[in-house]
DNA sequence: GTCCGGCTTGCAAACGATTGAAACAGCCTA
DNA sequence: TAGGCTGTTTCAATCGTTTGCAAGCCGGAC
């Protein structure tokens, strides 16, 4: 029977699976409550019997299956994550602060992509809850406007918790940085560096995100006392570098005097940069230019991009945090709304009064 | 009783939860079973019973207890993945390509990230097979040299496959990338501009990727006759911007005659940019370099960086629809290697013979 | 009137673990 | 010798779904 190899049987025990507390009752002729007690270390099992369970689990290395475990608790211990694109920097390091988090805790993360499409958002959200996720943490796409898919989760008594992109009316609470301050900040620095036309690209309207970096922007011209030009916020939907570009250079060409850039994001910020070095104008001496988020690519590029710096670690790590405060309470759900500093992180292409940074 | 507001009911039905078969049964006044059976359409059910609860199941909107059906059918529809870092813009294409093909094939996916750690991987391997995935997408960390953790998951019958980090000796099916043929065509190209004289900023020596690349420089430059200096060759063990960077500038300053630069990852090969910049040198002119995964920045930093290519989506979708096979086949495991060509993306780093690309 | 066959439906066990309640053994006391 | 107590163990139900087998009902045939 040579041709009956080890990966034969191998496979065999595939259906079989796991050690289960019925093989150890059975092995030590006891029964499957005892067993269970005994790993437990609940009162009432003599320690002969608790020595002898412990021992033999320990040899068959038996794990407690948490299929079974999530079907008699009602509850899975995964925390369901839909984000827009894992791609993005600010995403991806926001996504290690929830992964630490909750496996701190003993949960697992399930993470879906919505692409930035409200559909697939959808789609998203049924499959986590199909997979009866515990909670979910929701950065919403670009796309959604409207709410009645996760009102509807809200509704089942499913905790959620929101990420970066705010929404409203929604009862649950939120991790956000303080997008007016960053933008105002950012506009700020723009002014004392002597920029007086300042282009703000925008990001798309329906997210609260972007509305309150124009806010910032607009603010901060009139706390300086610069006129506000209509003509000079530009909404770049995509925050894509060709869309930016291509917005920025039509500007310059039809002769609009600029000699400043607030972008919603660092690669429109670099769409930008590279319209100001098509009409060969330089940077930062003819047009400073500043983005939002901080992306890893902002320090390499050349010059260097200044940017306001989102702390993704931390603010994943604070909406797992209010998530699992979430699961383990029996309140109603809170509104409560983490607001996190942003933090102005100045480079070659916004410095021109005092030294370049090197 | 105005203060038990909706809230507090809704907050009530979280314990109740969803609809179960059981509900419709007794609302319906029949047995489990039946019910059961006319939801997947099985003969022997009256159409006027098969009516009844397929509408009365659309009404209170059933959806079955995915909790409930894994432990039955002991099979969880989720696909574990282990990477280092979901920050690298290649693997975070390879997420997007094994979740497309994953939730075609309604699986989900669980990630974890090892953060380049051994110990890490372990854990992160131990809280998914913990969770009973049905198959495991693994990518080994820089440190991983051990594979008793890999080994013991196999043998439990739990099928694995390996995405761009290839490992030996572990009867699993893999996705890689030809990192020889990449490398070698990298180095051909800088010899063919005209490069005599080059580095390579090699990767950590455990992992089979780097010395396959390695391999392919060395046969590169033994095709076109010239001579191998092992003080050329450099393991940059971190692959960030500053080792390179301080690697190659100690290079130059012991006057080292460098042309060229190779280097295992586009982070070292920026690192190289920078060393060359800070000699006074120029690049491409002095120096060419050409680095490898063609991260997102690459065509984004100046001068634009050359580097190979690696198709990360449709890898990810690749290791998916292996491990799917993998699942549903009875058969032993496969040893099959899916190998991928790489695609040598031209920038100005490493143009001077041809007029530069715009 | 009885029996057979077909059409529907229900019972019960199973997946693995937990837990309140019941049962059992052994020992002491009245 | 019965009653009670303590210490240990088992029973049975539960979570939601599936499925082999048995059972019920009804009509037709003999």
């Amino acid at each position: 029977m040579e041709q009956y190899s080890k990966e034969y049987f191998k496979r065999d025990m595939k259906k079989s699976g796991q050690v289960t507390i019925k093989d150890i009752a059975k092995e030590l002729n006891i029964s499957c409550s005892t067993v269970s007690r005994a790993l437990k270390d609940f009162p009432g099992i003599s320690p002969s019997t608790k020595k002898a369970v412990t021992e033999l689990a320990d040899k068959l290395n038996y794990r407690p299956n948490a299929i079974a475990l999530s079907l008699r608790n009602q509850k899975t211990n995964v925390i369901g994550v839909v984000i827009p694109e894992t791609v993005h920097f600010f995403f991806s390091t926001v996504i290690s602060g929830i992964e630490d988090e909750a496996m701190k805790d003993g949960y697992n993360v399930m993470i879906c992509q919505s692409n930035e499409s409200y559909e697939r958002e959808a789609d998203c959200i049924d499959a986590l809850m199909s997979a009866r996720v515990d909670g979910l943490l929701v950065s919403i796409s670009r796309e959604t406007e409207d709410l009645a898919h996760l009102k509807k989760v809200v509704d089942e008594g499913t905790p959620m918790v929101f990420f970066d992109r705010l929404v409203q009316g929604m009862n649950a609470p939120s991790v956000i940085v303080d997008d007016y301050q960053g933008a105002y900040d950012a506009v700020e620095h723009l002014i004392k560096q002597k920029s007086k036309h300042i282009v703000h690209l925008a990001g798309p309207d329906n997210l609260i995100i972007s509305r309150k970096r124009t806010e910032g922007y607009i603010s901060a011209l009139e706390d300086h006392e610069l006129p506000i030009n209509q003509e000079n916020i530009i909404e770049c939907r995509n925050g894509t570098v060709e869309e930016a570009e291509a917005a920025l250079s039509k500007l310059l060409e039809n002769g609009h005097a600029i000699d400043g850039v607030f972008a919603n994001n660092d690669m429109a910020a670099l769409g930008a940069l590279k319209a100001v070095q098509k009409a060969q104008l330089k940077c930062p001496e003819d047009i400073a230019i500043i983005g939002f988020s901080n992306w890893q690519f902002s320090s390499l590029v050349n010059p260097g991009l200044s940017s306001v710096a989102q702390p993704g670690y931390e603010m994943g790590r604070e909406a797992a945090r209010l998530m699992l405060e979430e699961i383990n309470s029996k309140e109603k759900a809170t509104n409560h709304v983490s607001i996190f500093d942003t933090d102005l992180v100045i480079r070659e292409s916004s410095s021109r009064v005092v030294e370049l940074i090197k």
